[in-house]
RNA sequence: GCGCUUGUAGCUCAGCUGGAUAGAGCAUCGGCCUUCUAAGCCGAGGGUCGCAGGUUCGAGUCCUGCCAAGCGUGCCA
């Protein structure tokens, strides 16, 4: 409906342009929105007002000119001039009534499109260190980046869902030791654990289970493992020349190989958690990208090699240093330490030359929005490799503050304070926790209120929609009990008995699934589809209090059950969109 | 200090490329169940859109300054 008067209306512009009125060379935005107030009919165009500068007109004469070059449709009854210079339209009510036949039609497919047009798209999300089970800072950009895939895969885009593992850093050697020293203790070792290492139950989990394996494999005396180690920071000493000195002593004392080997335990041990984990919360990817590959392949070093080709790097200080800053970078970036190893960034560098070779038309990553100072030397390397800067979006995800009711809950990784993913999935549940986080912009800061979140009598905004549906499910085991069949087609010959104003109301609210899905996907706002469910549901159950739908009066009893049964369609469409059930009773 | 982000009802948040009277949920108050599920519906109150300028037919939306909060500003990841 939207579109079909998108090209009516650009027809009338050319129209004018043809005739002079309008310069040709003036770029026209169709700008047509919805009205919220039914007195100014279905759609409103501000076009008169924004070219009538450029047109020497007042926009009431532009006006007047678009509307009589307006081409004749039997869809548009009436066409007001109002205000200042809106164009407002009157649609025909009858054509209306065509979306209950097209969502019929169309089934789990309404609502899809394909102005993606088959690009390839690259969304990768999460890639949390696997140094620990996910927290519920994590849900939330694994909720954001799953819905975001799936929303652009609704609307034709070919998305490839990627995690990042970071199996190759410092944090990785931290875990080792960690486990090693739990480990020991294990073994009966009189370990002092470091103010810096892991504390989690789970290091201690994993100890047993390398315990369970190896035995007394890996023991080494604790005097030993501590000789010539700088004092911890609890010592008065420094806790990251400490937990360092600890990690050469590990990869000393155990060998290369058997180091190794506590540290694939650990590293598989975690992977394989947070896997399962995501797979129970709804979110699956294509692909588990290994930073470790990176480094094992080669592509660190060719990486860097493009970039000094290219003169983009420098020697200073014994350091490697990439020239970012020409490229709108705060200051130049060290790629290759004095001692010799690899940054972070070197690797990520390495990471984003391999997405630009894959063929990506576009690369979407989505990162915890602390990490947004990233965001410059990242688009720089992309430059300096010599590839556009928009290639890559950064969608941002702000960390979520926890709450139990006022009570703000403290959280560390390295503590091992924090509410992991999987309890909040416990207590919670799926469906909520994914609506929750889903619920808001993900650049806006938010407050996760577990109580509210846990409360299931009430409140909580996923039952409103699940109910909506649930509700349509229950009409229809009622249509039966009362010994009536449903009559699809003489259903849909009898829509124009549908003339209630909430009839109307929900009828024109199904029509907007479409480009609510579109705009939702293309601007990477989940939180759209969460509230147009909130809007459909209230539509639909405001109907349900108002009239009854299983009237005597077979025709319009036929009609409203396929309107309602398209409102349970496009409900369904939306939560299955956002990976959240739709429950046939509650 | 500099950079990024945010500031809308008591609380949590929407507000589409600038459009007509700024919306919703929760909370508060008042109504609606012998009827297809009351996890629902209807109504009421509640606003200096952080502050001050500017741009224009029109600004919550764009620009500038200021105020406040968060984050960033490593040869950490």
């Amino acid at each position: 409906m939207r579109k079909k008067l998108e090209s009516l209306v650009q027809q009338a512009v050319a129209t004018l342009k043809k005739e002079g009125v309008i310069a040709d060379d003036i770029h026209v935005n169709i700008a047509l929105e919805r009205c919220r107030d039914p007195q100014f009919g279905d759609f409103a165009s501000n076009l008169a007002m924004v070219l009538a500068k450029p047109a020497k007109l007042n926009p009431r004469q532009l006006a007047e000119k678009l509307v009589s070059a307006l081409p004749e449709d039997s869809a548009i009854v009436k066409v007001d001039i109002a205000g200042p210079g809106f164009i407002n339209f009157f649609m025909d009510q009858r054509s209306q009534f065509d979306i209950v036949r097209q969502i019929h039609a169309q089934g789990s497919d309404f609502g899809r499109s394909q102005v993606g047009a088959g690009k390839k798209i690259q969304v990768e999300f999460v890639s949390a260190n696997p140094t620990g089970p996910l927290h519920v800072g994590h849900g939330r950009g694994a909720a954001y980046g799953s819905v975001v895939a799936d929303l652009l895969t609704a609307v034709g885009f070919s998305v490839h869902r990627e995690y990042y593992v970071n199996d190759a850093g410092r944090q990785m050697d931290i875990l080792a030791t960690s486990i090693w020293l739990r480990y020991l203790e294990e073994c009966g070792e009189p370990v002092r654990f470091p103010d810096n290492g892991y504390r989690g139950d789970y290091v201690s989990d994993i100890a047993r289970d390398v315990y369970r394996n190896a035995k007394d494999d890996y023991r080494r005396p604790f005097d030993l493992v501590l000789e010539g180690i700088p004092e911890d920071e609890s010592q008065g000493g420094d806790k990251e020349a400490h937990i360092d000195g600890l990690i050469n002593k590990a990869k000393t004392l155990l060998g290369t190989t058997d180091y190794r080997k506590v540290f694939q335990v650990g590293l598989n041990n975690i992977l394989e958690d947070i896997k399962q984990d995501l797979q129970g919360f709804g979110v699956d990817y294509q692909e588990w990208f290994s930073e470790q590959h990176l480094m094992d392949d080669g592509s660190v070093e060719l990486a860097l090699k493009r970039l000094q080709v290219a003169g983009h790097l420098y020697e200073k200080d014994g350091a490697t240093w990439f020239a970012s800053s020409p490229f709108g970078d705060e200051k130049d970036r060290v790629v290759r330490r004095e001692n010799g190893q690899y940054t972070y960034f070197a690797s990520d560098i390495a990471y984003h030359m391999n997405k630009l070779d894959r063929g990506f038309d576009q690369i979407i990553d989505i990162w915890g929005a602390d990490h947004h100072g990233y965001i410059p030397r990242v688009k720089a390397a992309i430059q300096a490799l010599g590839a556009d800067a928009d290639k890559l979006k950064v969608l941002l995800v702000q960390f979520a503050t926890l709450y139990r009711g006022e009570e703000k809950v403290q959280m560390s990784t390295r503590s091992g304070e924090f509410v992991t993913l999987r309890q909040l999935r416990d207590e919670v549940g799926k469906d909520a926790a994914r609506f929750f986080y889903v619920m808001r912009r993900s650049e806006q800061h938010m407050d996760f209120d577990l109580h509210l979140a846990t409360s299931k009598t009430n409140e909580n905004p996923v039952f409103y929609v699940q109910y909506a549906h649930a509700r349509v499910c229950s009409v229809l085991r009622q249509l039966v009990e009362k010994g009536f069949t449903r009559d699809l087609v003489s259903g849909m010959d009898a829509l124009d008995k549908l003339t209630e104003e909430h009839e109307l109301s929900l009828l024109s609210t199904l029509e907007r699934y479409p480009e609510m899905l579109e705009r939702a996907a293309l601007t990477h706002e989940p939180h759209q589809l969460i509230l147009y469910l909130r809007e459909l549901a209230n539509a639909f159950h405001t109907y349900y209090n108002a009239h009854q739908f299983l009237v005597e009066d077979a025709s319009l009893r036929n009609a409203r059950i396929n309107l309602v049964c398209a409102v349970k369609q496009v409900l369904a469409n939306g939560l299955t969109l956002l990976n959240i059930n739709t429950p046939e009773s509650m």
